[in-house]
DNA sequence: CTTAAGATGTAAAATAAATACATCTTAAGT
DNA sequence: ACTTAAGATGTATTTATTTTACATCTTAAG
């Protein structure tokens, strides 16, 4: 059982913006901080500047900030936005050549626990992630920013 | 989120056998019946034979069966065999390079949440996978037998 | 001793994901 | 206006993982 780095990058940033709320956040600082590539990043960000999570304003003394609180960025739902509807099994895609499909109950049961794993995520928000007793430890763990 | 085709075509061999389980199978016709690497399948089945669920026999007239009637195989518990145990974020792997873990609450959500995923499938057999009404529907699409 | 089955180990191919590169756009500051 | 530092976007490359193929071995019936 997978998930792509995509969607677990998609999350540290989110945590990444959230513990450093009140600071000027920006790709390159972030990227450098979790020591990934910037440009995989970069198509994350835009992803999440898209759904609606955060503001990324272009030009000089630009950047990355949340928009909205963390209490209401909610775990299942990004989880749900980030990754693909169609990976599960072969059934669950495009071309699928299993050819018991038509009397399968195999992608209904697999999709009903697929449903189960996100509704558990469904009751966690990203200010869970963080907590007061988390902030500091996680700032400082980032710390590492980019010159 | 994906689940490998290991897993995948490991479910189809015990549908095969529990729907063909008055006859004599072999890993050929599975193959065959599928349109999958034989090959591969092999190696699925080995696993299925070491893990209980099946019999394999080697020599002229050799072929494999269940040794569990499908209402004694859980499928959670076959996919939790089956797919490995690491590769659900970074943070669950051996060489995770993500430095905000020791502070980090995502690997527990995501573990509350994988265990959600594998619960789902612990109420269900692969006697449900069948049922009296799709023996007969899943026994016509897998006929086409290897020669 | 032949034949048809599974067992096993390694190599190659295919797929998917992540990263790099190149260029463009935007806006602040000078 | 010009420079600079940020994000936006499209394509190509690399890497990792998964799947498939190949080769050889073992087993047991007839």
């Amino acid at each position: 059982m997978h998930i792509t780095r995509y969607t677990d990058y998609s999350l540290r940033v989110l945590i990444y913006l959230a513990v450093n709320k009140d600071e000027h956040s920006n790709i390159s600082s972030i990227a450098t901080s979790y020591g990934i590539s910037k440009n995989h990043l970069m198509k994350i960000v835009q992803q999440l500047n898209i759904s609606g999570y955060l503001l990324a304003t272009r030009g000089k003394n630009g950047g990355i900030k949340l928009i909205r609180p963390p209490h209401e960025i909610n775990i299942g739902s990004l989880v749900r936005k980030m990754e693909k509807k169609d990976k599960l099994l072969e059934c669950f895609g495009e071309n699928n050549q299993c050819v018991i499909t038509p009397s399968c109950q195999l992608k209904h049961i697999f999709a009903e626990a697929q449903e189960s794993f996100y509704s558990t995520l469904d009751n966690y928000c990203l200010s869970d992630l963080i907590g007061d007793n988390k902030q500091h430890e996680l700032g400082q763990l980032l710390a590492v920013k980019a010159m």
